[in-house]
DNA sequence: CATCTGACGACCG
DNA sequence: GCGGTCGCCAGAT
C-alpha cells in the first residue's frame, strides 16, 4: 500500500488536536505498526497541506530531529497545543481517528487535576 | 536488481 | 528509569 491512506488520515486530524503514530497504524491496521506510519511520515510530501506537525510519539512526544522538532513544536503551540515538558497532553488533546470526541476545551472527564 | 535509509513502540533486564 | 532488541514498509540511489 502507499503511504496516502496515511497522508490521508493525517489531514483528517483536526487543528488543535494530535495523534500518535501507533493510533494512526491501528486506525488504518498497518502491518507494520507505528513503525509504518514512522516511514510513511518520514517521506511525507510537502506542499500539501498535510498537518504532519499533529503526529506525535504515543507518550505526546516529539520524535523528529532538530531544527524540525522546534517547528513542530511551534506549530502546534500556534494551534493551541501547548507542550508541557516537550510533551502534548494526549489527555486533552489526543484526537481518535474513529471516534471524535465532543470539543472538551475545558470540560475534565473523569480526570481530575 | 541490491542496498540503504528513515518521524515507532512494546518488551525485557 | 534507561538502554538495547526486534518487528516492519516504501521510495531513492
Amino acid at each position: 500500500m502507499s503511504w496516502e491512506r496515511v497522508y490521508q488520515l493525517v489531514t483528517r486530524i483536526p487543528r488543535g488536536r494530535v495523534a500518535t503514530y501507533g493510533q494512526l497504524a491501528r486506525a488504518l491496521r498497518l502491518s507494520g505498526g507505528a513503525r509504518a506510519v514512522g516511514y510513511a511520515m518520514a517521506a511525507c510530501p510537502g506542499g500539501r497541506g498535510i498537518p504532519w506537525h499533529r503526529v506525535v510519539g504515543a507518550n505526546g512526544c516529539l520524535l523528529i530531529a532538530e531544527p524540525h522538532a522546534a517547528l513542530q513544536r511551534r506549530l502546534l503551540e500556534s494551534e493551541g497545543v501547548p507542550l508541557e515538558a516537550g510533551k502534548v497532553s494526549l489527555e486533552r488533546f489526543g484526537w481518535s481517528p474513529a471516534r471524535p470526541p465532543a470539543a472538551r476545551t475545558r470540560r475534565r472527564p473523569a480526570k481530575r487535576r
